[in-house]
DNA sequence: AAGATTGTACAGAATAAACTGTACAAAAAA
DNA sequence: TTTTTTGTACAGTTTATTCTGTACAATCTT
């Protein structure tokens, strides 16, 4: 009875600290496996996982791939063991900093992109007779909105 | 057919500029209504919006609702008009930055509190006998896990 | 006052996301 | 080689979210 106090006070823990982890745009298993593997230290085996949580391997699967691909997680060799091993790793505040913000950084710029397509067909059609204030209208929207693409762009680049 | 380019172009925009208002936790509707409300300029009502989104009156009391909460959006009142009139704010940059800035130091420290609530079952169970190295450790790990929500509340406190 | 109009609550329908179980390819063990 | 084990692809199911239509209270018009 007051050994389970431990579990239950560790899996508290892991509760909230994945409400945080999910305002990083992690889907709420993944954000749980992240704490869940952090609160372990030792690396686990997709199996150990999928008991923990009391989930699928292959949700398992899919979620520790997502946190492997976004940085937050380590594969770990060890002799002698077949399976695959995970680790959490550490420097909470740097790791879940620079993988959101780069994020932010490649969204913008690729939102950028975008724009910069659609200025392009903008100016091609302004060239041809008639409507010239709306197509004057919408071209001075679009520099605004790039403006701002401009401004999120910058901004995330300095924090890093 | 011309003349529709100008309108086509325009869909263009609004579509990729919604794509980035969703970044900021907007639905894909919140984004859509408020990329078309900033192109708009004027300011419209929720008729002419469900019209122009082609999407239910309903969908659009709420999606309007949001937006408003979140400052991202004006009543307008205007002489004569019977109808509710909202029309998108300007400053596109510091608009959603503060909005999404103090979202992230409002639930930051939300779950700070969570936290702080733990530390306290914690010392409380730490004082009875058995399993005190177990202890230790979730201690020190919860102390890291709070280091973390500091240096969030921090980073983001800096920003405004 | 009655009649009409406007915004929203609510319940259900449509759509999207998360999750599971089976099946199988790749790799290790026998 | 054959057999076993491990991770993942895929299709389908479950769960959650988004959206719609009806109904109605509040407000305006007559």
């Amino acid at each position: 009875m007051l050994e389970n106090n431990v579990e239950q006070v560790r899996n508290k823990i892991v509760t909230e600290f994945a409400k945080t982890i999910e305002m990083f745009d992690l889907t709420p298993l993944e954000a749980r496996l992240f704490a869940y593997l952090y609160l372990s230290e030792k690396a686990l085996t997709l199996d150990e996982m999928s008991d923990a949580l009391g989930k699928s391997k292959t949700s398992m699967s899919n979620s520790i791939r997502s946190l492997y691909d976004m940085n937050l997680v380590t594969l770990v060799w060890k002799k002698g063991v077949r399976k695959d091993l995970y680790q959490s790793n550490s420097q909470l505040f740097k790791l879940f900093m620079t993988t959101y913000i780069n994020k932010w950084i490649d969204a913008t710029n690729h939102q950028k992109d975008a724009l910069t397509e659609l200025e392009h067909n903008l100016s091609e059609y302004r060239n041809k007779p008639g409507k010239n204030d709306e197509w004057d209208k919408l071209t001075k929207q679009l520099d605004d909105i790039m403006e701002f693409h401009k401004k999120l762009d910058s901004f995330f680049r300095e924090m890093k």
